[in-house]
DNA sequence: TGAAAATGTGATAAATCCTCACATTTGCAA
DNA sequence: TTGCAAATGTGAGGATTTATCACATTTTCA
């Protein structure tokens, strides 16, 4: 019997799940609620997907869904996980070999494009990336707001640049603007002191793009 | 029961308050109820907040709670929205009148310190910033995958600038790596032309950034 | 073969969002 | 002032969904 200490649950860890499957038909059936849930996902957004819903595509009752999963997101975490897997392999293969600024902007660029198309390709990683549906209507508001203000930007840039592309102006302000919201966002998230340097490195980046340096 | 039922347009829309207090007391009481929220985000964060909670601390019934705000995320997206509308007048107030490259610099390195300063203080601005408890999870294991990515960057770093400073080398592969995940976050959930020349500025400006021009 | 371990089941407890029918207060025209 | 319509207030309960648990069935293996 266990005894039921009640710990306060960490709020931000993963549980792990309460059992493996060691069996064959344990190990099939948790690859068929992972299918299961996988489609859903792709159908829906997790935040929309039902645990009752994955278990009866998956023809498994709910009880042993959480036999192997403790709860719902662990499910999700465990598709995600198989995709970073894969992405991290390929980052290291592609950086490993790196031994001049030629390779590097090389294997660079072909790494950004096969992150982009991965994430373009697959619903699970968009949908881990995007959060939540409550998450994704304030996104929304907030692309609208930051496109707002990138035009601030390009208004500036194309008093310093006027004969740039207008486009190109476009791009690279709301992207530098993009940037640095998702700096900030960064810098909030680690400890102070890193914080500040990766804001600073922010600003020196940015600048550098938008002044031409 | 549908099977796939296209409705899906609205979902991501804010709903509008079923109705705006007109009288003197409503609107007092409306306060009431954005003071309870903005306190319990700040303490636990939006995704635990939860409604009866709030009803209860503003002196409020839970009917009355949802005359004025006719689901949760309207209520955090009216707190939200307070603070953006001032980042929103910072900004435009600041980038107004520059008139050169220096005057951008100096401009834009004081917007960025201010907007900073600003989600490191606001509790609420952190939580919609920072996503559902669940996203926060996610968050943070994605965080550990990325400083790992971004080691393999800095080892080639390293090789390349033997002399520079490691804890910058540190800082500007973390940087990059997580513009660059910001940056395909981005691409992918705007339109797919739009997606690629965001993709492609991105990664002129992080090889720029590593290989220095 | 038989017992222990692993696995399967689904009614149901628990938590929470949100609604609704009805009560009370306020504004204002007569 | 009076009376009524509009505005506002209430909280029990409907509806949904996550997760549990006591018990049933299947598999493993000594």
């Amino acid at each position: 019997m266990d005894e039921k200490v009640p710990a306060k649950p960490d709020q931000a860890a993963i549980a792990s799940p309460r059992r493996s499957p060691s069996q064959q038909r344990s190990r099939e059936r948790v690859e068929r609620m992972l299918a299961a849930a996988s489609a859903l996902i792709a159908e829906q957004g997790s935040d929309a997907m039902r645990m009752g819903e994955v278990a009866e595509r998956a023809g498994v009752s709910i009880g042993s869904l959480y036999q192997f999963f403790p709860d719902k997101r662990s499910i999700v975490w465990a598709l995600a996980e198989r995709y970073t897997a894969e992405s991290q392999a390929c980052i290291s293969a592609a950086l490993k070999d790196v031994r001049d600024a030629e390779g590097l902007k090389q294997a660079f660029s072909e790494l950004v494009d096969i992150y982009y198309q991965l994430f373009l390709a697959e619903p699970v990683i968009r949908d881990v990336w995007s959060g939540t549906q409550a998450d994704k209507a304030l996104r929304s508001l907030e692309l609208a707001d930051s496109r707002a203000n990138a035009e601030f930007l390009v208004a500036v840039l194309k008093r310093l640049r006027p004969d740039a592309d207008p486009v190109e102006l476009e791009t690279t302000a709301f992207l530098v603007w993009q940037m640095g919201e998702a700096a900030v966002r960064l810098a909030i998230s680690v400890d102070r002191e890193e914080g500040d340097r990766l804001v600073e490195a922010y600003k020196r980046m940015a600048l550098r793009e938008l002044v031409g340096e």
